[in-house]
DNA sequence: CCAATAAAAGACTTAAAACTCTTTTATTTA
DNA sequence: TAAATAAAAGAGTTTTAAGTCTTTTATTGG
């Protein structure tokens, strides 16, 4: 469904917005074990995110990745989006590069329902929504 | 949603169930120009899906790659299930090894459903209601 | 049984994704 | 203002997926 580097994104996303409830900056290190994921390589992928404006982040003694409280609102949607782009929301199934309604491939309009459902699913699923359930084992992010 | 090799299977899978209608073998080189995929690499899928029982073939002349009346009740998922797995019908969406209704990821509830719903739509799409629609212009498969 | 045909098989190359390592830059605090 | 800290940046490597090329094997019709 996701690429490994958005399943890492959208792991890392909903770990910050739970440590940053309170404004915490939370250190790259930390997010790494957090969500078992290598430590360089989740750091670009923040790094990415950051330069789209998704996450915020500070340098030096106490920096870290937090968010802004307007950031929050953001949904894993877009952080889709920000990392796989728009195929898997507005993609053929079939990878054709012209499938609509006027001209559909075999199974366009089961897809287009599904992918529709996919999308609205993770646009409702904003990072607020993710701020409580992991420090009380309700969910988890790390599991190897 | 799929790998490339996968999408290319399930194109030359619907273009075969419609061709092989009437019994007819069809070329591997017809089969690549039809869904527009490279030649040798759909010969390979097609060698592979053949040795899993997905599809027959014949080798010579008037060979060709068909459809026993049986295997065209096989679905677009066990096409699916054959190439990429079933990664995409229970697999966790933050790509978490262990993730479960028990232990579940923060958004296990949303994704099974729409696991559920794609494993359902592909499952209920037989090879055998594409043998009809190609020929008169109402889908497309090769377009690029 | 021979020549032509067409898939099977295997070895290979290319491209993209995933991941690592080192150096640089910004920030803080003593 | 110097030392420590932590992210940013950049240049790599490794692994996997995608695609190509050549040789072999099976089948058929003359």
């Amino acid at each position: 469904m996701f690429s490994k580097t958005c399943e890492y994104a959208i792991r890392a996303m909903i770990f910050v917005a739970h440590k940053s409830k309170d404004g915490t900056k939370i250190g790259i290190k930390e997010i790494a074990k957090g969500i078992d994921s290598p430590e360089h390589f989740i750091a670009k992928i923040l790094q990415d995110l950051g330069k789209k404006g998704l996450i915020q982040s500070l340098k030096g003694p106490n920096g870290g990745f937090f968010f802004e409280n307007e950031t929050l609102n953001y949904s894993i949607a877009d952080v889709v989006t920000a990392i796989d782009g728009n195929k898997l929301f507005s993609g053929c199934g079939l990878g054709l590069k012209e499938c609509s309604t006027a001209k559909p491939c075999p199974i366009h309009n089961e897809f287009k329902k599904v992918r529709d459902d996919i999308f609205n699913m993770l646009q409702a699923a904003k990072l607020t929504q993710f701020t409580d359930g992991l420090e009380n084992n309700l969910t988890f992010l790390n599991r190897k």
